[in-house]
DNA sequence: GATGAAACCGTTGACGC
DNA sequence: GCGTCAACGGTTTCATC
């Protein structure tokens, strides 16, 4: 994996911030062409540093009112039950989010669910159906904050001038 | 809220897999003018069922090679102590995720390090200095998958012909 | 093989129906 | 509400260094 320069850095916060962010304003900031800008993040899509433009809907607005977390404990932890259980899980569209963690439990899960019958729907075929789960813990989200994935990039001094 | 129609969630299913989705293909798939998915769009971000339309970039690409789930506890639970720690966590720029839950702990954090001192530094920051946290129990995330956050969305019989 | 110019395609907004 | 058109932005290609 080749390094990025302080320019891919600024590319990539913005496009972060916006993926429609005009081709003009990153080349401004960063003091490239616009042709430029273009080429830089064709490769950084190339190399998978971009992995996907998305779209991020609110849950609430398409009938997802509820959030939970729930800490998983395998009975027995070899990797292919381990695995078969990920992917399991993984394949679930409710599933957003799937963590294989060390500590007390084996994974940790965010599911949205449209109701508490939904979600014990859900359970009983993720959960009560593999006889390799030995229990499982669920936390109600009352609250979440930042559910979209930003990763910090630093903002560095840029070549841009003042005509930003 | 109003309700949204089948070709709407067509249309965020489809900008939510691909943020630059061509709005012809999203007007055969539906069924519909090119001009009205354009305007079905704007209403849709008007009405922030589209919170934002963002880039996701691979972690590891810009140095962060650790994700934790961290499960906090505070001493007490009062509303102006709980936001406060909110607050704080999510100016975070590490801070992925932020889930106020019930049970056992009373948040869940998601957090990137780019190694351990990384992260050592940051529980300093974040928790020893807050004397409202009572513990604070940490999980390494030895795998993570479908980081970014998608809402399921119904696959409705379109209405669009053959020709897509 | 990197750059900039230019032609081409998709998106946006304004207008008229 | 609907499509049409013109202007704008993004993408690809090509010539040049």
């Amino acid at each position: 994996m080749s390094e990025l320069s302080a320019s891919d850095l600024t590319i990539l916060r913005m496009l972060q911030d916006n993926a429609r962010e005009k081709l003009e304003n990153i080349a401004c900031e960063t003091g490239l062409s616009v042709a430029t800008v273009q080429r830089r993040i064709r490769s950084l899509r190339d190399k998978e540093v971009i992995q996907r433009e998305t779209t991020v809907i609110q849950p609430e607005a398409v009938g997802y009112t509820m959030t939970f977390l729930v800490l998983v404990e395998m009975e027995r932890e070899r990797i292919d039950q381990v695995d078969a259980f990920r992917r399991r899980a993984q394949a679930n569209p409710q599933v957003q989010q799937c963590y294989y963690i060390t500590g007390e439990a084996d994974f940790a899960l965010i599911i949205l669910s449209k109701d508490i019958e939904d979600f014990e729907r859900l359970t009983h075929r993720l959960f009560f159906e593999d006889a390799n789960i030995k229990r499982f813990r669920t936390s109600v989200v009352m609250k979440r904050s930042k559910f979209s994935s930003e990763v910090p990039l630093a903002i560095l001094a840029g070549a841009g001038d003042a005509s930003c």
